[in-house]
DNA sequence: ATAAAAAAAGACAATAATATCTTTATATAT
DNA sequence: ATATATAAAGATATTATTGTCTTTTTTTAT
């Protein structure tokens, strides 16, 4: 559904606003560490994210990873359009170049209902909300052990 | 959503059944050329649906793909898991090992409930179904040309 | 029987995604 | 000012996917 970078994005993403707090940065290490993901892979999509204003961050010691204000309410979506890239949920199911209503491949009408269905979940959710829900115990970054 | 070469089986299921009549037998070439797929890789991937009985065959001249009776309400679904696998579907939104209601990730909710209707949705639609609406000329298979 | 046609199989090539490692730049604390 | 911690950048490696080409096997038609 999702690349794994996006995977891991959207992880980190929700990691790091669980941890936000008055002028709080999140180390890579500890963002990899808590996602469980490659901690130089995840170096490159926090770079990306980074460039694209998603995340904020500050070299040097205590340095690290932080939400500015106005960039904790942002939704799955874009947080995907920035991995991904905005053409990944658009597209038509069977990989016709165009999806649209008027020229439509066999599954279209079907498809594109489901994967409306997922681009508005994905608008819905913002990284704050589900943050909020990790932090009340309700979900989990991890894999469980057992 | 799906890998290209599970694309490239839709397609190609599809345009079979949609040609399926008495003893008629689909040669790679010609399928190829109707969903536009390169040749060989549809040969693998045609290889793959045969050996899951989806798709039936015969070597020589004259030869070709067909489906037999009880092969053409083959499902979506069924196709997707022959392809990309029967994990492909099944497996957390956001990569963790083990998809469950009670040790869920984030966007558990939010996501197995859209998940769960795209499977839905492939088990409802038959390859049969979707070529009957092709013949009717509601669909079509290859991008258009303008 | 033989030749031709077609799928099956296998080897290889190109590309993209994922992952690792090294170096550089920069901010902070001392 | 200096040393240190950290993200940023860059180079390379690995793996998976997609695509191409060649050879083999099998079936049919002659
Ligand atoms: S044309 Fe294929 S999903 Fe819309
Ligand atoms: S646990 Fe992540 S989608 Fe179910």
């Amino acid at each position: 559904m999702f690349s794994k970078a996006c995977k891991y994005a959207i992880r980190a993403l929700i990691y790091i606003a669980s941890k936000e707090g008055e002028g709080n940065r999140i180390g890579l290490s500890e963002i990899a560490a808590a996602i469980d993901s490659p901690v130089h892979f995840t170096a490159k999509i926090m770079q990306i994210l980074s460039k694209q204003g998603i995340v904020s961050s500050v070299k040097g010691p205590n340095g690290g990873f932080y939400l500015e204000a106005e960039s904790l309410p942002v939704t799955l979506l874009e947080v995907v359009r920035a991995i991904d890239g905005v053409h990944h949920l658009s597209g038509c199911g069977l990989g016709l170049k165009k999806c649209s209503d008027s020229f439509p491949c066999p599954v279209h009408h079907e498809f594109s209902e489901v994967r409306d269905d997922l681009l508005r979940m994905l608008n819905e959710n913002t990284i704050q909300y589900l943050a909020h829900e990790l932090s009340l115990g309700n979900s989990t970054l991890k894999n469980s052990l057992t």
